[in-house]
This record gives structure tokens, C-alpha cells and sequence, in this order.
DNA sequence: TGTAATTATACTCAATTTGAGTATAAATAA
DNA sequence: TTATTTATACTCAAATTGAGTATAATTACA
């Protein structure tokens, strides 16, 4: 029960926060300007200071309002990221212990510096035009090399990227982003000097500072298996919305195209939706808009989305 | 980006871990003997010392089996609490923030003082006979009287404690045990200082010390969860067991009756299971002993144990 | 020794949910 | 006016789920 001695060096935490949002197809997520030399970019983060915020969560709302000024929605802690060698390291220095939170909006601004779509971080996560060509090109081919020297991470290799007929699995982006930096083919493995890295990554993909391309698989793993069973959604969602606008936003943030009267009839069933008697106005037939119903969150049993992925292929119907 | 001053507090970890196995029908956590003048137990806890443990989990793994002595299966994080007013609280002191981890063994000793049955703790959570009559006696009551100065927390209410038509969720352990400390009916809010707090707990089932109550209530919510989307029960599982074994597990963390031979069905057609041949003897029809396939762990697509709830009422078919 | 009690296992069946359509309606663009 | 676009309603078979009935293989005990 003893703790670190006097001597040993301090802990520090800070809460690094992917803030989420979604923006006529695109998925995106907020990022700070980048003061250094280095190119990569970096998650939003501030310090914990339990003096000044009863909770890690009040301090997370106060710093971000402060510093990057968006409205959050839902937020949520994610998990807390304390391995060495993928922290902060310089020796000596105070130990960095990262709490990452996921935090939704519906206030993007399009594709700045900022607001950054999420998939120049994770190319091989967008499914909605068909499986990604560089997966068959250039994924596999180098993850199966590793595999060759690696037998026991087949198992978890066949279960995160779906092989030898196993289902595409959209939440596992954390799995499968540890199996390529595992594998020593993103620019963070090369980065944090493991010794199987390759200098130029071999997999497509933007980096991100320290572990923040981890911290952000993890918030977009989580938002896809929580689509799925809490009404989260429409924290991206406007005041009011489309069915396909609703739909859209889902499938932006899943990654796969959703068979459209499927997608109508769960969402309908579920009871979150009303009715405002207004149309949109748009290209063809109007469409009703619908409002969420804020009484309705918390006392629905469950019951999110429980989308079904529609034809892999991007044909409508 | 600023990090606390040199003169504020230093901040501490502390790895506390819900140890969880099941014995016969009991559902039991390990608990470290008390030492103090206090009368009320807690989980083993230790510190993290980033310099000599890589990774939190290896750190955590390392004590326990130093400390505790029990083989882990299944080791995952839960949560990082960080709430002042909930933790040590000495002031001046290093501020202690604990990450929870959840960890499964199929070792357990019984109803020693080091194992203990959960529902000691959480005395609500246990319908296998039926609802237990302390919600509609005490529970509901005292809450009302609660809800009635706070309408909005009502929603919450209903959807943890299904009430007014809404079915209960086994999974929302937390989130009952969070109300109940809020409408200061649990011995901790009192101990926490809350003004509206009881100084005799209102709602029956043992306390713990600091917020370990809350970090278990937490794995058992999570472990309740997870056993419907991935095979962790085998994790409290002995080599080979019967199917009714299986089930009277399942049965005993979920807190709930199953239908027998729907389980049956769905257990089978999982694939996890490998016939041994062997039989148990046991009173009735003997049974075929099962084995879990290990490298089936990883391979299945997600697929653990979608159990539907049988009667509420224990009648057997 | 045989009959009840107990436990295990196999099979059935209707209701519901899911995946994948077809059909039709209401707008704009040319 | 006709094609194009988008929205919405409805259908239908397959699969899954909830809740049984039927039967088999043991032990307990009268």
C-alpha cells in the first residue's frame, strides 16, 4: 500500500479529448495548431488539477470551452493511457499519464486546420464506397509478413480486420490501429523506436502526436459500438434533421452504407424521433424533419441504432 | 499545457481491482483484510510506479500475484475515478486518483473473509428469486421521496431501476448504486459528508471503505455487460464443466434465471464449446462434460453469450 | 425391485426481427 | 412533359427468439 517515495518522479495527468463531430459526409475531429517543428498534429488536452476541478470531468468542459470554444454534447471517459514509451519521455521529466475522453458536438466548421476529417488518420476505416483497395494492396500483405514471425496475434488479427471470412467487425479501430503499430507499420511505431519499425510507414494514414492516433482509434471504436445500442447520434445531429440526414451521419461515422428502408423503419420504431410538420427542401421529394426527443433519452430502455450494414457495393436501390 | 506548480499537491495512483469469481452459486470478490479501527472492507489495491512497471496492467498483475495469490484470467480497465470527496481525502495530502480494474479468476475459497458474495454489497442486484422485496419496501419509497425534490433525476431512475413499465436492466449496476448514493441512502454518501445523507444507511447491503463500493459496482455492471457480447465467462470456469454449470454462472453474475434449454441452444450453436466425452455424476441424468476452445477466443466474430432472461418467478419447467 | 424424483437433452412452434427487395409519391431539371 | 432525384410505404422470406412439450438417463427410497 506504500506509495511513490519522495524521491521518485511525480505523476502528472492530463485529459486529451477527441472531440467529434460530423459535417455532410465527413467525419471530423477537432485538433490543436501545431507550435512545434514536427508536422503531426495533436488532440486538444489540459492538465488535471484536482485543487481546481472536483472532477476530471468538470475541468475537461471548463478548459475546452475556454480554450477551443465548441458547445460539447455527449462526453464520455474513455481510458487512461499510461504505458511507457508511447507518453511523453523525455527522462527525468515527470511521468504523463493521459485520461482520453470522447466528446461529441454538432458544431463543426468544415475542414480547416482545425476540424480535420478522421479518416486521413484511419483511410482503411471508411468502408462506404467497398472495402478499401489498399487493405487487399498494401495492408495485408505487410501484416501477414509480420504474421508469419508473429503466430500468436493471428487469432487477433483474423477478428479485428475480418479474414478468411470473418465479418468486417466496424468497431474494432483500436484493435486493428495496435496490430499495425504492433506490426511496426504506422509512423508512431517508428516514432517511439521499436525496433521492428519501418523509418517510412508503410501504411497509409496521417500520424498524430505522442499516442493521440491511439487515443482517437479508441474514441471512434467507442462511438461506433455505442451508435449501436445508446441514442448518442443525435448529439451530431442539428436541431432539426432528415431521416437521410440522420442516416448519413450515422454511416459517416460507422463507416458502411445502411440499407435506407431498414435504416427508416428501426429508426422510426424507436420512439427518439418526432415529428415537426416542417420539409426540407432539397434536389428531389421533400423530406419531414425530425426533432429528438430530449425526454425520450433517458427513458427508452436501451434501443440505439442497431443499424444492419446494407450491400457492401455502393448501388442504391 | 501548463502542469501543476511544483508547490501543488503531488498526485498519486493507485491500481484498485475488482477480483471476481463465482463459487457453487455465489458470486464473490476478494477483499483485503482490514486493518484499520473501521469495520468496513476494501478491494486490494496497489500503487503504479511508472518507473518499474511498463504498463499498468503488468504492474497490477505483478501485485496481485505477489499479494493476493489467485490466477487472472480476464484483466481489463474500468474506469479512472478521480472525484474529490469520494477518495483519501487528508488534506494536504497527495491527491489519489484510482483506476479500477476488473479481473476474473476461477479460483476462489469460499465465503472466507477474504471472499466475499457480491450480493452482500449490492443486495438489489440478486433476482434469481424473483424481485427482491427490499425495492418495492425500501428502495422505491425512500427514492420517491428523493425524486420528488429532484425531477431531474427521474428519467435516470426509471431507466436504471426499470421502473413505470421499462424492464430492468441488469447492466445499469452503476448507475443504481450512483443514485442511491446521491439521494444519500447508502452508508458512503454520509461518510462522503453529503448534507442530505442518512447517518444510518437507509438502503440495506454492506459498505465499503472510500469508493470501492462504487469501483465494484462498476465491475459488475461492466462484467454483466461484456458476458452478452463476448466469451469472459469462461473465465470463471473450471477446466471442464456441465452445461448447467455454465448456466448456474452465468445465472449467478447476471443475477437472473435463464431458460434452460434456450441457453442450451444458444451455447451450442456458439461454438465455443468441445465435448470432452466424459461425464459429471451428479444426482440426476449425468452430463456431458464441456472444455472451452481457446483458440476459438479470438476467432468468432463477437458472439458470447446473448442470454435472454427466462421467467421472472423461479419455477422450474 | 420398481417407482418417484431429479436432471439432461431433443425437438416443436409461433411471434418477432432482420435483410433485401418492389412499388409508389412528390419534388426539381431540362 | 418527361426524366431524374429523393422520400416513403409496403412485402416477403429467412433467421432468431421466447416459451414450451417430450423423452432419456440417472439416483433416492419405499
Amino acid at each position: 500500500m506504500q506509495h511513490s517515495k519522495p524521491g521518485e518522479p511525480q505523476i502528472l495527468i492530463d485529459l486529451s479529448t477527441a472531440i467529434i463531430g460530423t459535417d455532410g459526409g465527413t467525419f471530423q475531429c477537432r485538433l490543436v495548431e501545431d507550435d512545434t517543428e514536427t508536422k503531426t498534429g495533436r488532440l486538444p488536452f489540459g492538465p488535471f488539477v484536482p485543487d481546481q476541478h472536483r472532477t476530471m470531468e468538470i475541468g475537461l468542459r471548463q478548459w475546452v470551452g475556454e480554450q477551443v470554444g465548441v458547445g460539447l454534447g455527449h462526453v464520455e471517459q474513455l481510458y487512461t493511457f499510461a504505458d511507457r514509451g508511447r507518453q511523453h519521455t523525455t527522462p527525468g521529466a515527470p511521468h504523463v499519464v493521459s485520461v482520453g475522453y470522447l466528446a461529441l458536438t454538432n458544431q463543426t466548421a468544415g475542414q480547416t486546420r482545425a476540424w480535420r476529417d478522421i479518416y486521413n488518420f484511419f483511410p482503411w476505416e471508411d468502408w462506404r464506397n467497398g472495402e478499401p483497395s489498399m487493405l487487399a494492396d498494401i495492408i495485408y500483405p505487410a501484416l501477414d509478413s509480420w504474421l508469419a514471425r508473429h503466430a500468436e496475434r493471428r487469432a487477433s488479427a483474423r477478428l479485428a480486420f475480418g479474414r478468411d471470412g470473418m465479418p468486417w467487425g466496424e468497431e474494432y479501430v483500436l484493435e486493428r490501429y495496435e496490430l499495425l503499430y504492433e506490426a511496426g507499420l504506422v509512423a508512431e511505431a517508428f516514432a517511439d523506436g521499436r525496433e521492428n519499425a519501418m523509418p517510412t510507414p508503410v501504411v497509409p494514414g496521417e500520424a498524430l502526436q505522442l499516442d493521440h492516433r491511439r487515443i482517437l482509434a479508441t474514441a471512434v471504436g467507442r462511438l461506433r459500438a455505442k451508435l449501436k445500442y445508446r441514442p448518442v447520434i443525435f448529439d451530431l445531429m442539428p436541431q432539426t434533421f432528415t431521416l437521410t440526414q440522420l442516416q448519413h451521419t450515422a454511416e459517416t461515422v460507422l463507416g458502411v452504407t445502411l440499407h435506407k428502408q431498414n435504416f427508416r423503419r428501426l429508426v422510426e420504431k424507436s420512439g427518439f424521433l418526432e415529428a415537426t410538420g416542417k420539409m426540407s427542401k432539397a434536389r428531389g421529394r421533400p423530406a419531414e424533419l425530425f426533432k429528438f426527443r430530449h425526454q425520450e433519452r433517458s427513458e427508452r430502455p436501451l434501443a440505439g441504432l442497431r443499424v444492419s450494414s446494407g450491400r457492401t457495393r455502393s448501388s442504391e436501390s
